[in-house]
DNA sequence: GTTAGCACTCTCTATCATTGAGTGCTAATC
DNA sequence: GATTAGCACTCAATGATAGAGAGTGCTAAC
């Protein structure tokens, strides 16, 4: 059977009308609410016709006709036209992201925040994986007789620091020297390869007292190395789902916050997920507990390189056009915002 | 009226067979399920008595009775016997809040979580307000031609990083200059102190470049003090009242989500709880919202002077024995971890 | 091909009776 | 005098039943 013009005018109607009110709507309603200048006798015909070709679904004999995924996924492909971020909501969402920039996490956070504040979903972030980061200098800096500071800083700028207490005393001169051996060694390396080499080893330490601060200080900087690796899932609007009738039932509304607490499941689904803006529907979700969500993805890059992802999940039934559009907007103005500090090189 | 013996076990009795089922009990039941030596006739008088006099309640004529708050601050004042904490749990927690402690806040957050684990309640816990640190030193280190690192540290090894981008190139010597002129003018003062005070008016500036420094660095070195004064409120387990009969109507799910969506607002309100250990139940909460829960929070400090706060909430309805000990057994051995962290000085 | 008409289906809502857990009161019992 | 058995009464919860309403699918007429 062929998806004729009107048919795809049906459909879309029924598509608009169910994003709106979450309700079945039947041929009566339809041919009523919007012009399509034909009879509820054709439009249920047609409806029919769409049901067997799988764009449409029954919930039940008496019912009203609600889209299957095949249908959102269609509208996604061929009949949305993407709804352009408003202008006032633009400015307001730059300024916004640009309030404060010295905290490259905080910002990408307030992104999320925002997301959920706009489209009412649960919306989310994740910083971007710097693996491949190289490393520019270590720098130990003593604090009192027995601490030291350990800080390291990347050829993006991105600094880390720990305090470190010390068993025994040391010698400024001696952490110094120190310093200067480590970031000679490493630098230009990338966080992560320093991480799967024996470290201690491959640094040369001749002088006997050296060796005993080396082993003070290396297990702490394999952490704040590996620490400065890990991504952060951030979670904006978790409680949206109880403006959403779909939720309506305490059972669904548990599922999907259970779903939601597993982090580094979430953080693993995100994480795999395509390049650019990415939009899979209902059963196009791989995880089971998502197979009635759709999510929304894209990424945006830090200093051009690392990439980061930012997105909301809903239910099937949501603006595809203004969600989209707005995701986008949002990535792109991180990019460049990342982009523009690493000219200027403000903490990234 | 007087509160017999009798009446009393009666009433431990409801309390403890609501606190387990959620269920408004009856004289019947009651009578076959407590061995309390009396007739159910008996024990719906003393109900009455207990009605009247504002420790029970009714939800309808043919339902069994329900305790009132007043029935559990009476509980919580006279008949509570605290529940120790089993010997297996205090090892575990105490191996998961000593698990990583370069970081004072991951181990703060991570106390909430083990909390709301254990009880099975939204728990949460407020990082101390440091705004009588006094402050240690201040270091400007170069990163690159236009970068500069600010370190602030405090006298507890609280250290602070930005990176702070120039508007021009700078000269290292006057980097350090100008580190040993900020330390010399605020080395010892409280960092809340500081910042009321206008800060570049008061340190004397001398050599004109020092001054175009200066200008540089001051607005992010106020921020930056700012942050290290702001508390961090962490909340874990808010999916918890999914699993709270009290909460299976989806409206009061919805309400008690939507209170504790407003973080400033509990922030203050655990903000302005007493020190040590203090319950409120019910109706005792001054927010409205709260009304039907009831919290329970607990004090601990960090290097014996500031004070964070630790607690969970709830429905009225709650274990108020076993989590009171939790809950002190919890803030107790942070506070002895970061007493001990101030003596061998590691982060804090 | 389109549409009017109609029988049919199924959910939803309201109504009503029934059940059962619980109460409060009274009178008998200890 | 305190306790308890007995009993009438109340009320939420449950389940059955009926009617309304929204919708469908099919057929026959346009």
């Amino acid at each position: 059977m062929e998806l004729t013009e009107r048919k795809l005018r049906i459909l879309q109607a029924i598509i608009d009308d169910f994003v709106f009110s979450a309700e079945p709507i039947g041929s009566r309603t339809l041919s009523k609410k919007y012009e399509l200048g034909i009879s509820p006798a054709t439009i249920r015909n047609e409806m029919a016709d769409l049901e067997e070709m799988g764009y449409l679904t029954h919930p039940h004999t008496s019912a009203g006709r609600v889209p299957s995924d095949k249908a959102y996924r269609l509208y996604v492909d061929s009949l949305m036209q993407r709804a352009p971020v408003p202008e006032v909501q633009q400015a307001a969402i730059r300024s916004r992201l640009n309030e404060n920039l010295s905290e490259l996490n905080k910002t990408i956070e307030r992104a999320a925040t925002l997301l959920s504040e706009i489209t009412n979903l649960t919306a989310f972030a994740l910083t971007p994986k710097e693996d491949t980061n190289r490393l520019k200098y270590i720098n130990l800096l003593p604090v009192d007789e027995r601490s030291v500071v350990l800080m390291i800083v990347t050829e993006t700028g991105k600094v880390s620091n720990t305090v470190l207490r010390l068993k025994t005393g040391y010698d400024a001169r001696k952490l110094e020297i120190l310093s200067k051996m480590l970031t000679y060694n490493y630098r230009g390396k990338e966080l992560s390869s320093i991480l799967t080499v024996d470290i201690i080893k491959s640094v040369e330490v001749d002088i006997e007292a050296m060796s005993g601060l080396m082993e003070n200080i290396m297990p702490e900087f394999l952490r704040t190395l590996e620490k400065m690796l890990d991504t952060e899932l951030y979670m904006e609007g978790l409680t949206n789902i109880f403006n959403i009738p779909e939720y309506n039932d305490i059972d669904k509304a548990r599922m999907f916050m259970g779903m939601l607490n597993k982090k580094e499941r979430i953080s693993k689904v995100l994480d795999e997920r395509a390049d650019g803006i990415m939009i899979t529907i209902g059963e196009e979700n791989t995880d089971d507990e998502m197979k009635d969500c759709s999510l929304i993805t894209a990424t945006y890059r830090v200093n051009g390189k690392f990439i980061g992802k930012l997105g909301v999940i809903g239910p099937t039934r949501m603006k595809y056009d203004k969600v989209t559009s707005l995701i986008e907007f949002m990535t792109d103005n991180l990019s460049s915002t990342f982009k523009i500090a690493e000219d200027t090189d403000e903490e990234y």
